[in-house]
DNA sequence: TGTCGTGATCTGTGATCACAGTTAGGTTGG
DNA sequence: CCAACCTAACTGTGATCACAGATCACGACA
C-alpha cells in the first residue's frame, strides 16, 4: 500500500538567474540550495517512516512510488538504497522492499541504544542549550501537550510534537553527526513507535510522557545535565515498555 | 586517482542449479548468500576506506571505478549513494565525489561520540564476553603487536590487525545496531586516522597503542567493564590527539 | 603579462529498456 | 473437494542512452 506517499511539490526551485552581476549584491545571496529528486524522495519516506505513516511489514513497490511522486524509477531506487544502508527498509534477495518487522530482541537493543546516545545528547543539550533552544523545546511542549490533552488527543500532530521536541533538544547540543545517528535510530524505532501512538492515542492520556517533558524541559531550564538525562530515560523507557506490552514484536 | 580499485572477484557465487530435488539433503543448506553487484562494490569501497587506502579529499569518478571493477556504472552508482547516505563519501552539488575532508571541529565530535559509543561496547563486551570471543581478541591483539614491533613496521598489517581487534571485541557485546553504528563511525575516521598510520608507521613505536590494548584485554578477561571502557577510551584519545598534532585536518 | 571568454571533455542525474526470478491466481488432473 | 501445475503479471537489478552543468586548458584581447 502507497496510498500514504504524496505527490511531490515541483516548483520549489528555480534555476539561476545569470543575469545578475551586482558584485557588491553577491555577498548577499547564498549558494542557493539545489536538491536532487532522489534526496527529495528519501527526505519524503524518511518523513513517513518516523511518522510512523508505514507500517511494519508493508511492502514497497519501486514502481508504485515513482508513480505516486510522480518520478521516474531511478531516483526511487536511489532513496530505497539509502535507507535500505541504513536499515530502514529491507529489501528481500528475491523480491519485494518492506518495512522491516523489529523482533523483541532487536527493539530492545535499539530501546538501549537510545539510552546510551540520547541520554548523552540530552546532557550535552543541557550544558550548552542557549535560551532560544529552550524557547523552542518550550513551544513543542507546549504543542504536544495540547494535542495531547485535547478530547478526542490529535495523535497525528502529537506524534509530529514528540518529534520536533525531541530534536529541538538535540539540536542544542550542536553535534550533527550525533543528530544523525540519532535519526537513524528513530527511522528504525519509529513505525513500531508511532504506528502504536496514532493506533492507541489513549496510551497519551496516561500522561507519562508530559510528565517526562516537563522534567526534561526543567532540567535544561536549570543547566541540569544528570536530571536531564535521567527524564529523558525515563520518557524512551515508558514508551518502549508500552510498546513490548501490546507484543507486536516478532518472537 | 582510482588505482586503489581492485577488480572484483568474479566467480564467488554459483547460480543455483534446478535438478537438485533430494529434500534431506536440502535441510543441511543455508540459503546461499546471494549478493547483489551493488553489495558488493559498496564492500569494496567500504574496505577501502576504513583501510585508509583513499585518501581524504581523493575524487572518485564512477566511471572509472566501474571501469577498474569492470561493472557497469550503476551499481557504482548505488555503492556511492549509500556510503553517501553515511557521510562516509559526499557528492557535491554539481560535480564529483569525493572522500570528506574532515574539520577539526568534525574530528573532534567523532571522536567524543566514538568514546561513547565505543566506550559502551566495551563495558558490554567485558560483560558479555565468552572464552571464544576473548580467544579471538588475544590473537589479533598478538598480531597486532607482532606487526607493530617488525623493524620496519608493518603498518597495512597493524592496520587490519587494529581493526580486526576493535571489532573482535564490539562483537563480544552480541549487539548488531551497535556495531553498525561504530562502523559509521570507523568510515567516517578511517581516512584520516588509518592513512595517517600508513605514513606514518612510527607512531606505533611510542607503544602507546599496544599498551591500551594489553590493559584492555586484561579487562576483557577479569570481566571489569569500567576498566575495559577506560582502556578502549585510552586508545581512541591517544590515536585522535596524534592526529591532531599533526594537523591535517581542516580549519 | 595577466585576465577573461570559450569550447571540448568529463561529471553525476535521470529516463528507458531488457531480463531473470518470484508471486499469485486460475486451471487442470486426481 | 483438494492439491499440483502452469501461466501471466510484477518484482528489483543492471545496462545503455540523453542531458544539463562543471571543469580545465587553450587562446584572444587588453
Amino acid at each position: 500500500m502507497t496510498a500514504a506517499v504524496q505527490p511531490l511539490r515541483s516548483a520549489t526551485e528555480r534555476p539561476a538567474s545569470p543575469g545578475d552581476a551586482d558584485s557588491s549584491a553577491l555577498d548577499a545571496i547564498g549558494a542557493l540550495a539545489r536538491e536532487t529528486l532522489g534526496e527529495r524522495v528519501t527526505g519524503e519516506l524518511r518523513a513517513l517512516l518516523v511518522a510512523g505513516r508505514l507500517a511494519p511489514g508493508e511492502k514497497l513497490s519501486l514502481r508504485r512510488v515513482a508513480e505516486a511522486l510522480g518520478v521516474s524509477m531511478m531516483p526511487v531506487r536511489e532513496a530505497v538504497s539509502r535507507l535500505a544502508a541504513d536499515g530502514a527498509l529491507e529489501v528481500l534477495p528475491g523480491r519485494a522492499v518492506r518495512v522491516p518487522v523489529l523482533s523483541l530482541a532487536q527493539f530492545r537493543e535499539l530501546t538501549r541504544l537510545r539510552l546510551v546516545v540520547e541520554g548523552f545528547a540530552a546532557e550535552e543539550a543541557a550544558r550548552q542549550a542557549r535560551p532560544a533552544d529552550i524557547d523552542r523545546i518550550a513551544a513543542f511542549d507546549a504543542a504536544f501537550r495540547q494535542a495531547a490533552s485535547a478530547d478526542p488527543p490529535d495523535s497525528a500532530a502529537a506524534v509530529a510534537a514528540n518529534r520536533d521536541l525531541h530534536f529541538a533538544l538535540y539540536e542544542a547540543a550542536a553535534m550533527p553527526s550525533l543528530i544523525e545517528m540519532i535519526e537513524r535510530l528513530w527511522l528504525k524505532a519509529g513505525p513500531i513507535l508511532n504506528l502504536d501512538m496514532r493506533h492507541e492515542p489513549r496510551r497519551l492520556e496516561g500522561g507519562s510522557a508530559m510528565q517526562a517533558h516537563a522534567r526534561l524541559l526543567e532540567a535544561v531550564r536549570r543547566r541540569d545535565a544528570p536530571a536531564a538525562r535521567a527524564a529523558l530515560e525515563d520518557d524512551i523507557a515508558a514508551a518502549a515498555a508500552h510498546i513490548e506490552e501490546t507484543g507486536q514484536l516478532r518472537a
